[in-house]
DNA sequence: AATGAATGAGCTTTCATTCAT
DNA sequence: CATGAATGAAAGCTCATTCAT
């Protein structure tokens, strides 16, 4: 039983809390529009936190810049692997990474943002962190399985790996990379989960008529 | 007949000029550092034309932001087109597009860029220029090619046209989106022109494949 | 005869106007509370311009100091070039120089002050300006008057001449460099003229026994 | 006898170790860059102490920068008076007096710049601290001693002799407060030790001969 | 047509200080 | 005794834009 009622809020200080605001605030914003579209008074206008903190915690707008970036990019290799770690045959397996990436780039979109930004910007600020997107050890994976369906006789002998796998993410990428563009000039709406489910079907049948041996 | 002796310079004042020199300077830095990137005092810089003149003949940054984009816009439909006037098979002309397309894209990469910013900045400046990428007439002609080939038992029938050009325009323009990303992560410098090349040849085996009856 | 009455004020717009009244508030300034101990703000309130100007002319907070230094510090070697220039008796133009120290030093503040405050920063910011503060060609005409005493008999031969120019220096610069200290510590006014002068006059009676043959 | 085993460390706290930390970072920094020249974060991590002690110990900035000024300034009366209490002639305890200022200034280049830095602030933060640089008793004794040299016939009977404090301190601390600069116009290195002990010898000669009767 | 002066609002960052534990 | 979170004000500087010539 409480006798005494505290007249102090709960959390008046907590620096997690803090640090945590600030991040979310920050992804959600930079993604949506840059670094050099969001101002810090923004970031601590949408955390409601005291300006001063950012530099407190992070040191600098573009420090807290990075750590958006590293939360956000962290995600996608596991959803490589993890679509690569079942048992199926190599087709079941590719689909299933196809559909991942669409899945995948649906539910982040600020991940897909935030790397168009940082391409843009030529990298300026990802190549400041060696671990994130480091030399991909989901490769190794991917090209494991490519090689099992080549000798299997299931794929064209000819695929060049690497550029398979640049080519399975410009499939899914574009559909959100130029999606107000390509709206306007094919008219359908790529934004409708629809026409973005019926994109996944094409490029999945696509993809199988094209490698197979 | 000159009677009269002028002290000035014949080419102190020169409208085209000045006009052109502006737009070539915010056509470089807006592609390169998007439209919050760059700064009119940077424009102004570039171009070696006195601050005033940007108001003078566009009136505000995001006007000459929007020209910028009309310069760059306005180029790529008529390569489409060019692409498909031709006489040869469907097959061909395919694989005339795809390669158009790679070229293009190479040779303009203001055009790569800007469209990008404008997709992050969901088209907001765009939108407010309804003639530049409008509902593409080129579709038009792309159907056509699309089923002539499929009527003469060269491609699927159950191909989706409109969603195989974006797979079309994803498969070439990733390899300039996500061109530093990929760089690292997949181990390949995709700003060298012999793997750019290696990656339209795939491209278009893909393709052949994927689409063939 | 003046028909139309101008509306406008006599000057808005003018240039030398507003960098002078920036530069002479910054002497000003800078002078009495040094670099750290004013700010952009106080300078552009003192001059009664909008701060944007400080950076229109000059660029930084740092590059007005530098301008305001090279203001101040331009005046002293007319003073110690004209103080030698005459024809008097070597006894003549030493005490002469002497007064004139005095005398500089009293109706200069500003270059005192500035002289401190750079002395105190290890020379941070006069080290850029290499004109200013130069190996000062004076020594050379110090040097030939003092000569020419010693072989006139008048001076002592053991006489070390930069190090007397040194001298000359400190007997006249405390006064002001330590004047409110020294006001405390002997209990006299050193702000007081009389006091002052009567300062001098002992300087020079020092001076002239302490360098006699 | 321990019978108690203490889980801490025996020395985790310890308030004049803390203080002593404070004082003496604060001392180094403000002396070398002056009040506005230093922050508490400065100090603070000079000290490798939490900012709060700061103010827990000394309330706030300007009370450390007072008590920085107390414990330097604390340290000249006592050298001075040192110098006099000899039994050798006024002309040795003066030569030893001019010595002992010149090892002074040597030794304590935080008293010299922080005496000069607050002759530059008019002696704004010194003022409120009435009883440092207090109407100095030591020169009752320098009276003493320099009337005694007149009475014998060693001075010159109409030397002033607060002006003559002046005078050796002015040719003593120029040689610290104008050293950046009066290195680079004389061209001699004014750091270097040699150069000061010839300094010395030559205000020595100066003044003996120019105080001797 | 062209120039450069001028502006006020906003930028990122740092300041000395206080609060809560 | 000691820590680090938190704050509002102000710092130096840049922004897009307009004015006067």
């Amino acid at each position: 039983m409480v006798t005494s009622v505290s007249t102090k809020p709960p959390v008046t200080r907590n620096a997690d809390r803090t640090r945590g605001r600030l991040l979310r605030a920050a992804v959600r914003l930079f993604a949506s529009r840059g670094f050099h579209g969001v101002s810090v008074d923004q970031i601590v206008a949408a955390a409601k936190i005291n300006k001063r903190m950012v530099y407190h915690y992070y040191g600098s707008k573009e420090a807290i810049y990075q750590a958006a970036l590293a939360e956000v990019f962290g995600s996608i290799e596991e959803v490589e692997f993890h679509a690569l770690e079942g048992t199926g045959s190599p087709r079941d397996q590719i689909a299933g990474l196809l559909k991942a990436y669409f899945l995948f780039l649906d539910e982040n979109p600020e991940f897909t943002q935030l790397l168009l930004w940082e391409n843009l910007e030529k990298g300026r600020h990802i190549a400041k962190q060696e671990d994130l997107i480091s030399k991909n050890p989901f490769l190794q994976r991917f090209q494991q399985l490519v090689e099992q369906g080549i000798r299997g006789g299931l794929f064209r002998a000819d695929i060049h790996i690497p550029h398979l796998l640049i080519h399975f993410i410009g499939l899914c990428f574009i559909y959100h990379s130029n999606r107000f563009s390509l709206t306007q000039s094919v008219g359908m709406d790529l934004s409708d989960p629809k026409i973005r489910q019926q994109g996944l079907e094409q490029v999945i049948a696509l993809v199988f008529k094209g490698i197979e041996a």
